[in-house]
Formats: C-alpha cells, structure tokens, sequence
RNA sequence: AGAGGAGUGGCGGAGUGGUCGAACGCGGCGGUCUUGAAAACCGUUGUACCGCGAGGUACCGGGGGUUCGAAUCCCUCCUCCUCUGCCA
C-alpha cells in the first residue's frame, strides 16, 4: 500500500512509475487518493473539536456532580445532545472516508523501481544475465511427463483419483528427490545465515491482506470456508506476517528466515498446452527465503538474495538465467523483481523457478511493520522475499536435462540427500 | 466440542462508571555518586492521527451498544487457562 504522504511529496515519480506499469489513467485515482486525504483530514479535526468540547461538558458535569450540585448538572447535559449527533454524524462520515480511502489504495499497486525495464510483455523482461552453451539432448529425448512414467516416480493418475487435476503423487525415488531437495535448500539457507521457520500453511484474512495477496489475488487462494481461512500460496505470506505490527529495533536487523512449506493455488484460467505436467500444479513444495530490511540497504539485500537463489542453480549444475521484470510483468505488490528460469533441454524452453523481489514498504506499510531507529523515530521496514527454490520446475529440469539411456542422473550435491546417485 | 475462569503499557500487576493514558514493581534510557562498575538516589520511558503552533483526539484482546461520561456495565467475536469429551 502506497504512502499518503508519499503521494503528497513525490506524485509525479509515482505517476510515472504507474504509467511504467501499464496502468490507464492514474493519475485519476491519485487525485481520488488525495482529495479523500484532505476530507479525511477536514473531517478529523471537525470531529475532535467536537470530542474535545463533548469531553469538557462530561468533565464539567462530573465535577458538579461530586459537589452534590444535581440540578446544574441536569441543565448541562442537556447541551451536550447536539454535540452527541453531530460528533456520530462526523464519526460515520469520517469512517466511510477512511474505508473508500483504504479501498482505493488496495487497487493501486506498488510503485516500480527505477531499474525495472518498460515494456508490457514477457518479451521485454530485461536478461541480465543467460547461460552460454545451452545442453542439447539426443533426439530420442523426453519431456519430464513421459520420464515420470517411465520410471514410475510422478502419477498424476493417482493424484487425480485422490484429488483432482494438478494434485500429482511423489512415488518412491520421485518422492525421495522432492524431500532431498527441500534439505538441501533448506540446509544451503540456513548456512548462509537464514533461521527456519515451519510456519501454518492456513492463514487467517488479515495475514492475506498484510502481504498483499487480499484483495488482489482473492480469486487465485485457495479458501477453506467454513473457517474463513485460506490456503497459503507461498510462505512468504505466513513468515512475513509474523512482523505484523511489529516494531523491531535496528540491531535484529537485517531479519533473515527460510520456510519450506507446500503451496496452493487455483491458477484460474491459467491452463494450456505449455503449462503440462509439473510445470504448472495447484499444489507445490517451495523453499522460501524473506528478509526483513533497513530502507537504506533493501537493494543490497536483493542482489545477496538474488546471488544465493543462483549458487542454489550452479550447484545443482542447471543452465539458468536471469531476467529483470519489466514494468508489466511486475507483480502488484513488487518494486523490482529478478526472475530466475533454467532451460529445459526436453521441452526446449526456459521455466522460471525462482522469484526474487524487493517490495520496499509497500508490504510494511499494510503490515505496520516498522523499526525504531537512533533518532527514536518509528519507520517502515522494506520487505523482500525470493524462491530459493519452487520444486516442480527444478524437478522437471533435472530429470529432462539428465535423462540419459536407461537413467536419470542426479545432481552430486543431491546424492548424499537422496540416498542414490541415479533414477 | 461442552462447562467454568481470564485477557490492562516491553514484562509483572493494581484499577469495577468521572479526578485513568492508567497506581506500584521490574526492565530500558538519562543523571548524581564512583578511578571504573555495582548498589543507592533523582528524572524519564507506548502508538497513531489532526493542528503552523499552543494543543487536541483515539487506543486497556477485536467489533458493536448503554451513558452527559466506559479499562470498568451489556452484546458479539477472537485468544489463553482449568475440567470433561474426542483425537494424531
């Protein structure tokens, strides 16, 4: 959620940065933005001279009551009935302000960084940087969804009985290499200094709209009804949400923590033929790492973020690159965003597998999430969070890209975890 | 899930209709004393919003209500504790 007084201060960088994004006619829904602030701000002050006079008659009233003086009480109390109406009036008035207010800086998205790249489609995502010498396979090459049956390690079949469609089973070495990847992601974070957290994989209403996923994306959450909790679409929904309204003191920063949970989503319309099978699931595993950030060092954060998602890749021996989003590939709630993608050698086309971004204060504004700082001043935090690393795809690459005749070798970095070297 | 009890500032803990943003203790910060430290003593110590400022307003788990006036009374939701039930 954008800053009011940001707004104030800096509305033509924020409208350009929009415009950056796509978006029709901001400036429309700024103007909305700042004249509500100045009802909102008229009719704060009509209501608190209102409270103030309201509250010196009660004060007054109580006064002449202990004086035992009841009959110039009485003839008080009167006055203060129209101060009762009007101050409820105002009140009313002021909450409806304060709610169209709120409404509306939902649906404004965050303002991009400097860096991020114009352009509005996946073509004009800048490469920063891409794998020279991609891997080509023998022609009698297959796709990871022919592989999976072939070894028997992936059923979608199974999955569809006990489920539904995007639900698959892990079986046997297939399930053995989901759980040596999660360890060995898990392991390498916390080496590099991330503390684990094993948060809920439900979240209440005010966690969704702490990171941004409510209301935006209320359509792509799971929702379990008769509790009104939803299925989490990533653990940086939960893990960011244990700073809500929190005030941290400069020495906890930079807050560093990895989570491995599962992770839902609809994927509402977002079915087809290049999304088949584990590129695109209604239920995944995912490493997740979320840093909590002094203003003045977030971008730092980013590339030390950014730099162990890729040591993760190099390790695990995957061709990668690297793309900086542009302004309309940009999530809502991200200022700048580094995706990472590895090639498949079956499939022949990049998959991204990890999302690396910095959300700034757009995320600690809705979350009250701020620090203390020298000056005793309270300020908002930056937020930041990246893959490190979403399952399927990883999976889909190395069983693509490692398929050899009657096997599938596995990383040497996974051997140890997987208690085999080969499929 | 049922019955009973409880939620107050960083923590502990008073307060059951007005003088309460809230006693007191601990902790934190500043100071006195000390070569330094400890102890002792003195002072200070929440957040947000409105206002140029003086100052004002709101917040005692959340929301709503009663009242001239609510931490205090009522309703509702949430959370925790105890007992019973069920269960990995």
């Amino acid at each position: 959620m954008l800053l009011i007084a940001d707004i104030l201060e800096n509305k033509e960088r924020i409208l350009q940065g929009l415009h950056k994004r796509g978006l029709d006619s901001p400036e429309e829904v700024i103007e909305k933005v700042l004249n509500l602030d100045t009802q909102r701000k008229e009719t704060k002050t009509n209501l608190d001279r209102t409270l103030a006079e309201s509250n010196g008659i009660s004060k007054q009233i109580g006064q002449l009551m202990r004086q035992g003086e009841h009959e110039k009480a009485e003839a008080i109390k009167k006055k203060t009935a129209e101060l009762r109406t009007s101050g409820k009036e105002l009140q009313h008035q002021l909450s409806d302000i304060e709610s169209t207010l709120k409404t509306l800086l939902y649906q404004i998205p965050n303002v991009p960084h400097q860096r991020v790249p114009e352009g509005s489609r996946a073509e004009d995502n800048a490469v920063l940087e891409e794998c020279e010498r991609l891997p080509v396979l023998s022609d009698s090459k297959k796709p990871h969804w022919d592989l999976i049956k072939d070894y028997d390690i992936i059923d979608f079949d199974l999955g569809n009985k006990v489920t539904g469609a995007g639900f698959p089973v892990y079986k046997g070495k297939g399930a053995r290499l989901q759980r040596a990847l999660i360890n060995f992601f898990l392991d390498e974070a916390i080496k590099a200094g991330y503390a684990e957290i094993q948060p809920p994989i439900v979240i209440n209403e005010a966690s969704g709209y702490g990171t941004g996923q409510l209301p935006d994306k209320e359509g792509q959450m799971y929702h379990v009804q008769n509790e009104d909790f939803y299925l989490i679409p990533t653990a940086e929904v939960p893990i960011t949400n244990l700073y809500r309204e929190v005030i941290l003191s400069e020495a906890d920063l930079p807050v560093k923590h990895v989570g491995y949970t599962p992770c839902f989503r609809r994927e509402a319309g977002s079915w087809g033929a290049h999304v088949r099978g584990l590129n695109r699931l209604h239920q995944f595993d995912k490493v997740e790492i979320v840093q909590i950030a002094l203003p003045s060092r977030s971008y730092e954060v980013l590339e030390e973020m950014l730099q162990h998602v890729v040591g993760l890749l190099k390790k695990l021996d995957l061709p990668y690159r690297i793309l900086n989003l542009c302004g309309g590939d940009l999530g809502f709630t991200a200022a700048l965003t580094y995706d990472l993608e590895v090639y498949s050698a079956a499939q022949e086309q990049w998959l991204e597998v990890s999302s690396v971004s910095n959300f700034e204060t757009y995320q600690a504004n809705r979350l009250k999430l701020r620090y203390k700082s020298e000056g005793k001043k309270t300020t908002l935090l930056h937020t930041l969070n990246g893959s490190a690393l979403a399952l399927p795809r990883i999976m889909a690459a190395i069983l693509e890209n490692n398929q050899k005749e009657g096997g599938i070798k596995i990383p040497e970095v996974l051997w140890e975890y997987a208690g085999f070297k080969e499929i």
